[in-house]
DNA sequence: CAGCATCCCCGGTGATACTG
DNA sequence: CAGTATCACCGGGGATGCTG
């Protein structure tokens, strides 16, 4: 990592222009960090899953083929600080904790929606290609 | 990559219900794949760079910050694997490679320009509500 | 310039055990 | 049931050097 940045940039700086054709990738951009945040491996599904219904821990975690249940608590910790998520804890023995999107969770739930249907839409078109490219790839492989 | 898929299920499965309210999240799931191919660290700059122009490897580097040559190689293949992004060698010498988006390409770059656009809409509300949580657990853990 | 091969590190992740 | 704490791992990814 760099090692120098603390100097670099005043509190109040945007790093995004409002170019839609460009905009900065920098690694310490806010835009850059979200996205990291929605793009790792499970806040995406966590959130899909949240549609407006609230879910305890154990139901996402067997909803959620794979997830550890210390991954998933993770996932939600984060996904609760950034205000997507609200975490509802019950004072009952046993402990019953209710997980729900927030307002502003609404809102990029319904963008992430439609990236997953795009995937649903979309798989048989990317299973074709991978095919394609695998033959492809072999036969230029076999062929040198 | 898993060795021992063949058995588990046949060709023309559908992982996926139509139901809009639940959909399967299985860790085979074709679905839970493609989206972790667009949440890496890369792939989805990438698409979104790549907003309807041809770029070279080089500009590609160097607009997209903190990308490693071996990164945007590896990620540019698996984009062309998946038939999102077409690649094009220019014999000349020096090596010129353009890439640009496919029209399956450009059906995912709107979807996620949508994601980037909520991004920079809201990240001023996700900074508050992180600062906010940031508060509230430090006077808790002083409180304790 | 583009990109492959190699080495190697580190942090994200899973497994396990323990608590309220 | 819903966590927290600890440890060990392995593979994603950076650095470097070489090729067409």
């Amino acid at each position: 990592m760099s090692m120098e940045e603390g100097t670099s940039k005043e509190p109040g700086y945007s790093c995004c222009t409002e170019d839609a054709f460009q905009w900065d990738t920098r690694e310490d951009c806010e835009v850059r960090q979200i996205l990291d945040r929605i793009g790792d491996k499970w806040s995406l599904l966590v959130i899909a899953l949240l549609d407006n219904r609230s879910l305890r821990f154990s139901e996402l975690k067997k909803t959620i083929d794979g997830v550890s249940q210390r991954m998933l608590t993770v996932t939600l910790r984060q996904l609760e600080r950034d205000g997507l998520v609200r975490r509802t804890v019950h004072p009952v023995v046993p402990p019953r904790v209710d997980y729900e999107l927030t307002p502003l969770g609404v809102t990029l739930h319904a963008t992430i929606q439609s990236l997953v249907n795009w995937t649903e839409t979309h798989q048989n078109q990317i299973a074709l290609a991978r095919a394609a490219y695998d033959i492809r790839t072999a036969a230029e492989k076999a062929g040198v």
